[in-house]
DNA sequence: ACTCGCGATTTAATCGCTTACACGTCTTTC
DNA sequence: GAAAGACGTGTAAGCGATTAAATCGCGAGT
């Protein structure tokens, strides 16, 4: 490939005006400047980026680690990274982790190896700060932990206000006489489901209702949790009116129990779900949903590290909780007389996901 | 950071001999070997793969363009093509091009400075082969085209059989009696919107029936245009039975035009979808769908890029269509007698979408 | 005892840029 | 008219690795 030294002298120029061109870190006369350009053109150069790098310490790359892609969540916030990184000259490099620490750690160390800039960390489960998140990180590399962080982190945060979303959540199905509320939440190693498990306390007991520790069904944000907790509340002797559903992949699965079961939404269990899709609003019934501003998150997360990087933003972490929004659909509807009967309804017995 | 050097100097040996350890390249007494490796250990240094880059010209990342990572489809290409670009060592940068040629060819260069080995593309909508594309690429650059082509382009491709899928869902649909089939196409600057309008064709001719301009719609792949075009189809004084989509993202546009005119599915208008979602199981009525195996076609463009790197692949552009897999559920039921009636039930007059 | 050969380790050039500094040239100023 | 700036361009060191070639040490062979 072509270096900049070929075109320095097919210009008749040094490679130090061939690189003053380029990056106009300097006046250069029209002359040489044009015929730099010209020979660009005609070798159709491409400065190496690579050396850039190494001369300078500055890669314009950030690496991003998220659970994984294919869970529609997440690309709205490798979105809104992406759009505003690209807008401010950066690229991005990412990688899915799948909840694993180890995987997560692989990540981490090659984007170290490959210095980049900054990090966007969205974190797996873990019962405690990681060691590898615990040891001095590099000087230069910037880290923002986006919509979950360990307790005790150092580092910038933007997350959502998961309590406050879950305990509208909750509290608008309360509200609809469905006192017998039951949660189906994600893995409690993760900060986010701890605090939709909050807001949901809080919002029992601000309407004075008991927490029953079998409404309580620890989901692991995945679909297949979701169908098989809700399959366990329906076998319930005493049955939940609602259930409150961590996350969208969750939910997900217990529209499928309830299918599978014959159970009729919201006549015989309402449901609100944590985190909002395109479909929710077609299905039928269409369902309700604290809905989050994911590519917002991303795009945070992402202006908050560029600031980082430039100096703008300097000294102790900052952390930045966004809003969600109750989308109040068909499936909260108020508590009705049941038509439910399970016995002989199931029409999936084994519990296969299908 | 920590270089080479500082740990050459710890462990009392050469840079060369710290790099032999690190890559494995030569035999190291274990003395040596030890002390190296604590060094490393004791610093906590990672090597610097930008200077490596330099000097061994391979960076061991790929980067892919996409439409847009937001359209549920992607995330699985993309998620294919990363695992397996994990497995041989290589790293993804991604970026999104939002189906626009400037955007594409935006990071065709980003990615071409960066000193990417290969490079995986989904192109955008194009008149022609791209003058970008055209022009001789550098020599070690392999390119792997996914899911879309240009016509006459050089370059290894990985896609789906269009026609055949695309026959297979018209045929399923005739076949149940809809004589009177629509289709709403994707944007036939693309391949595989052409190919998906090919086998409507075929399927209609293999059945003797007329192709009828006025029930091939022109859409662009987008949840708007599925939901226009499918209001227009309903607007006809003889309207389809039946509608083929030629994608998800349309077909969730359909179903919103469904519903907010009263529609009826299938009892009014059956539907067959290009591209499977997971929802659509769940749906009521379910949605019939030509599923396209979107991971294997990430994972095989993948390794068809690895295969070029090591050499165990040379020679002439090699082309590979994978299946697609007709899913019939109840959206495509046997056409009846019609329940529907336009007039007065338009609960979304001005075709807002919402 | 001396050379030879072989294997372990080091030396030093190199990858393609950036950039501090040096060097001419041309104005400007006293 | 000479000194001093200002300005445009070039020189060359250095970023942190890899790796061909040189060197070193040591036991074997004659």
């Amino acid at each position: 490939m072509m270096t900049m030294n070929d075109i320095s002298v097919r210009a008749r120029v040094s490679t130090a005006t061939v690189s003053h061109v380029i990056n106009q870190t300097t006046y250069v006369s029209p002359a040489l400047r044009e015929r730099v350009v010209k020979a660009i053109r005609e070798f159709n150069y491409h400065p190496n980026s690579v050396a850039r790098t190494l001369k300078t310490k500055k890669s314009k790359t950030v690496g991003m680690i998220i659970p994984d892609i294919t869970n529609p969540f997440f690309p709205a916030v490798v979105r809104g990274a992406e759009d505003v990184l690209r807008h401010e000259g950066y690229t991005l490099i990412l990688g899915n982790s799948d909840g694993d620490l180890q995987k997560e750690e692989l990540y981490y160390r090659t984007f170290l190896t490959k210095r980049v800039d900054g990090i966007l960390l969205i974190v797996s489960p873990s019962p405690s700060l990681p060691q590898y998140l615990r040891q001095h990180n590099p000087d230069g590399l910037a880290i923002v932990y986006v919509d979950r962080f360990h307790r005790g982190v150092r580092g910038d945060v933007v997350a959502v206000n998961n309590v406050k979303g879950s305990y509208e959540g909750v509290s608008h199905l309360l509200a609809r006489g469905h006192r017998r509320t039951a949660i189906i939440t994600g893995p409690l190693e993760l900060i986010n489901a701890r605090q939709r498990l909050e807001g949901y306390r809080r919002a029992l007991k601000a309407h004075h209702i008991r927490v029953v520790d079998e409404l309580i069904r620890p989901g692991n944000f995945d679909v297949e949790s979701g169908y098989e907790q809700t399959k366990y509340l329906l076998s319930l002797s005493n049955r939940p009116t609602a259930i409150f559903v961590s996350n969208a992949q969750m939910t997900t699965g217990c529209l499928r129990a309830f299918r599978d079961l014959g159970v009729k939404c919201p006549e015989d269990v309402a449901v609100v779900s944590f985190d909002d899709m395109e479909w929710f609003e077609l299905f039928w019934p269409s369902i309700t949903a604290v809905a989050q501003p994911a590519y917002k998150l991303g795009a945070t997360a992402a202006e908050l590290l560029v600031k980082r990087f430039s100096g703008r933003l300097s000294g102790s972490p900052c952390r930045k909780f966004l809003p969600t929004k109750l989308i109040v659909r068909e499936s909260s509807a108020r508590e009705r007389k049941r038509t439910f009967k399970l016995v002989g309804k199931d029409r999936n017995p084994k519990g296969v996901l299908r």
